[in-house]
Order: structure tokens, then sequence, then C-alpha cells
DNA sequence: CCCGAATGAGACATCCACGTCTCATTCGGG
DNA sequence: CCCGAATGAGACGTGGATGTCTCATTCGGG
């Protein structure tokens, strides 16, 4: 009988990934409990968001986890961590475009993994492996935006779904990846 | 008297750009104009923002004009595109998140330009300079996103505003380009 | 089997943004 | 200078979404 309060916010995720203005109305019923149901587990739609945000957050935690970013080459981290979000890449957009609609004060969560990120470009980059001129922050930021754009791609079909990340790690180390023509383009 | 139409959807621009929310008072506030006369401009909402798609076309089409983006080499053309772009950025990462938000019938200005920056790429493929497991579809959707997440990280002051166009340049063109241990990667 | 807790459906009031309208004011061309 | 057109301020009605509440129903543990 009780709810699957992860269920719903699954659902709810889902929903909001593909139509960010859904009602409460619709994203009760895409996650098949009522209106009163979804009230009585969420206060209100600020709180589902937020929660979202727990959640997405914890997600993409257990990605960099998984990724074990902290080992091997940077390259291959960074690989790594871009399959291990792709299930969450949808989830990703949604909050990342949150992040800029609504002006949130710093979120401490975010931080969190901002920085666990950004250490991994920096690290790439004291190892040599990644150019220098790119900022870690530049970076980090670009990583969360090509994830989202996949994620966007990939749900108007212009993209096909099992190729989004290679296109993105593909890119994204692409430009990052430290060569000798960079050196170059660099000083000039 | 009469109002300037241009300087209030610049201003629209300006403001739907950090806040995609904003109602139409504050909008009108914005633009220094009550919203009795946005309306009489804008007989709605909805017409103001397909009046700001327009618009944004319009900056963009401009932008690959001056761009030339049919000259030169692939890459060359890619660096002035963004350039160019840069001014139109913000409005830029509006409409494109726009275009995911409420999902619009494909927009046949978009296609327009769509087009042409896909035959941009395409004619960087061709003459070798570009890799070619990368699709054009694909660099386009993250030329946009790109240029979307550079503007937001200018925006929230995490990249410096004039390091913009170069960080994405690098990086789209880094990951675009054809090189010999990318080769090696594709077959891998 | 039974009772309590949880749920679903819907009524209800409220709020906010929207679009329309009125009216006084202001601007600017003739 | 004067009159008409455009504007600004604000009142007003409307619709949609939200949050609260009630009540009948259903589920499930004891």
């Amino acid at each position: 009988m009780s709810v699957d309060r992860d269920h719903v916010l699954r659902e709810a995720a889902a929903l909001l990934t593909r139509k960010a203005t859904a009602s409460m109305d619709e994203i009760a019923k895409a996650a098949g409990i009522g209106r009163a149901t979804l009230h009585r587990h969420f206060s209100g739609r600020d709180a589902l968001v937020r929660a979202l945000e727990e959640l997405g957050i914890q997600q993409f935690e257990q990605a960099l986890d998984a990724a074990r970013i902290e080992e091997g080459d940077a390259a291959g981290a960074v690989r790594r961590l871009i399959d291990e979000a792709e299930p969450v890449a949808g989830m990703l957009a949604f909050l990342f475009t949150e992040n800029q609609l609504y002006e949130n004060g710093t979120n401490e969560g975010w931080n969190r993994l901002d920085t666990r990120v950004q250490q991994l470009f920096s690290r790439g980059q004291e190892d040599g492996s990644f150019r220098l001129d790119l900022t870690p922050a530049w970076l980090t930021e670009a990583l969360y935006g090509l994830i989202g754009t996949g994620a966007w791609a990939v749900q108007d079909r212009r993209v096909a779904a099992k190729d989004m990340p290679r296109m993105v790690a593909e890119l994204l180390l692409g430009g990052a990846e430290r060569r000798a023509d960079t050196e170059r383009r660099i000083k000039r």
C-alpha cells in the first residue's frame, strides 16, 4: 500500500526531464498516485524539486564512486565517469537548467560534487595529460553541459542513445587532452 | 514617444536569459515600459517569445554571415562563428532551453540555421580536418550546448567573459579535429 | 477476519500571472 | 499652441496551478 518514495521520485524525474513545466497533477498521474498522496509525501513543488536535487546529487555521486575517478589515468577516469553518468543524464540536464532558471544560492551538495570533478581535471593537468589553458572549472561546466546536451539530443532522436556517452567523451577529451599542436596554438 | 520595439526585445532577452520564468510585469519594467504597452506590442507572452525567437534566429544568422563560414578552412570558420556568436550567447542559451522545455514542433527558422551549421561540420569532415566518427548533427548540438553553457558559466562568474569564446572553441575544435591518435582510438 | 492506516477522488479556497479595459497624462507633429 | 495618438498606472475578470480538506475505499498487519 504505502507509496514507494523512490519510485515516485524516479517517475517525477523522468517526466520533468521531458517537460520541466509539468504540473503537480501530471507528476502525480505519471507516478500512478493521487495528487493528495503526492502532497502527503512532498509538502509542495519546492519540496519535490529539492528531493529530486538530493536524489540527483546522490546518483551522480554514486556514478563518481562507481567510475573510481581517483584511479588510473585521468582520461580513462573521465571516460568511465561519463559512462556511469549516462543513466542519470536526463536528471542532470533537468537539475543543471533548474539551477539556472531559479537563482539558487550555491548548493552545498553540488559544491562537493563540483570539487571532485574539478579535482579530476586538475589531476589530469598536473600529470600532463590535459592541457593547461582550459580551466578545471570550465571543463567541469562543459562536462555537465555536454551530458545535458547529449540527453536532449537523444530525446529528440538527433543522436542514438547508445552513441551518446562516446560522443560526449570523445568531444570533451579531444578538447581537453594535451597535444603538440595544442601547445603551438596557445602561443599564437 | 513610440516604443522602440527592438529595445524592448533586447531588454526582454537580457532578462529572460537570467531568469527564464520572469513575468510579463517584470519584463515590462525591465524594458522601462508599462505592462499595457508591452501587450500593445506583443499580444501575449507567446507572441513575445516567438518574436524573441525570430530575433535570435536573425542575430545568429547574421553571426553566420559575418563569420563567412563557407570560406577558408573549417576550423577557422568555426572559430570565427563562435567569436561572432558570443554577443548572442545568452539569447541562444535561452532559446536552446526554451526549445526543450516546451515541445516545439520543429521550427522552420532553426532548421535553416541547423543546416548551415551542419554543412560547416560536414565540410570539415570532407576535407579531412574533422573526424568522421562524430556526426555533424552532434557537433551542431554540441556547439549550441557549449555556447549556452559558456554563457551561463560567465553569468555565474565561473568563467571570465573574455575567455568564453576561446574556451568554447578550443574544446569543440579539440574534440572535432582529426588527428593521428584519434584514428587509433576509433579502431579500438 | 477486522480494524487502523494509507490512499484516491474530488470539492474548495487561494494565489499568481495573464489579458482586457478605462482613464488621465504626456508627447510630438502640424 | 493644440489636438490626436501613444503611453502609464491600475482596476478588473479569468484561468490554471497549488495546497488543504473531507470522505469513501482499499490494503495489510495482527
